[in-house]
DNA sequence: GACTTATAGTACGGCTACTAACTATTTGGA
DNA sequence: TCCAAATAGTTAGTAGCCGTACTATAAGTC
């Protein structure tokens, strides 16, 4: 099961930036970058966690509860605020990794009854002790090619773009037939 | 309908970088604000096209057939390879602009018989020369952030990390405990 | 020409993700 | 205290995306 992204045609890039010159849109192909390594990355991953029964996100819950599992105190809503989807997603892959008995829910009578806490089982912690090295490896592998200087600057830039990404409501640009 | 990406969490990212202090791991947060962005730009994307009650794949769709539409020559096939989908995500995909009469279906007798072509309807047009402008005001509002020695260092920095992901089989970090 | 192999597109089932609507509990105010 | 509003989690329905398996056509081989 390797999710993509669908991604904008590199072609339509570059029809883009044939007829609309004056945009900056030779600048455009960085966002096409980013998307396309983006789900690249995704893609690979999925192919590893797949190895092992896994999907990114289950994976995800996976080493979040394993950090946290000292606590005691990981439920469905703090889980889904994390991975930044919502709770009827964690419900459902909680659903999936409950039947295969990586995880398991609980209650916590002393506390608010609402709340469904989770936590691994030990089938669980043995299978991300197993699967997280191999992914560490795999990311660490992938930055040594990029030096200090790089990231700083990859890491300030998008901070700038996620922060543009805030107030987009100009209207420029339009065709001129039609 | 806004697709997301399930992310790590970061507070995840923050216990490898304690657990894992020698693997580079103060550099994985950038995979992780790469992750984040995309996903951000995504969601955002999306919910301009849900105004038109289009999704970020019919766009890039109607994109491609748009700059493309003087060769009439776009097929199911091509149309999954430009997006880097599946051919049968891509049969949904037109199914549901057929539906609402945005493209349509049709072959070539002369040419190869197995082959659908895709073309806009007069409607797709128009709603394409509605959309475009906006998401391209957009696009080039996001980009007027950063200058070129950024974009260039990213997307060098990107190529880079699209080749090494290819030679990830490594395997070096483990769990001491157990 | 017949047979094998490759390619174009579709159908089906499964997973992640969404929204909206629902139940059960908790909280907070009159 | 009691009732309204907020919060925790589930369910149902929809969509994108995948892989696999299928049909129809085309191409390559003998």
């Amino acid at each position: 099961m390797l999710k993509k992204i669908a991604l904008p045609a590199m072609e339509t890039v570059k029809s883009i930036q044939s007829e609309f010159p004056e945009a900056a849109t030779s600048d455009i192909e960085v966002l096409f970058r980013i998307l396309m390594f983006s789900q690249q990355l995704i893609t690979t991953m999925e192919k590893h966690f797949g190895r092992y029964g896994l999907t990114k996100s289950k994976f995800h819950i996976l080493a979040f509860l394993y950090f946290r599992r000292k606590q005691n105190d990981s439920d469905l809503s703090t889980l889904a605020n994390m991975l930044c989807v919502t709770k009827s997603t964690v419900t459902g892959l909680i659903d999936g990794l409950e039947k295969t008995e990586i995880v398991e829910r609980y209650t916590d009578k002393e506390k608010d009854r609402r709340k469904i806490f989770i936590r691994l089982t030990q089938k669980g912690i043995e299978m991300f002790r197993q699967v997280f090295p191999h992914h560490l490896n795999k990311v660490a592998g992938l930055l040594e090619v990029i030096d200090k200087d790089e990231s700083e600057v990859i890491t300030k830039s998008i901070v700038k773009l996620e922060e543009q990404l805030n107030k987009l409501t100009f209207e420029k640009y339009e065709f001129k037939e039609l």
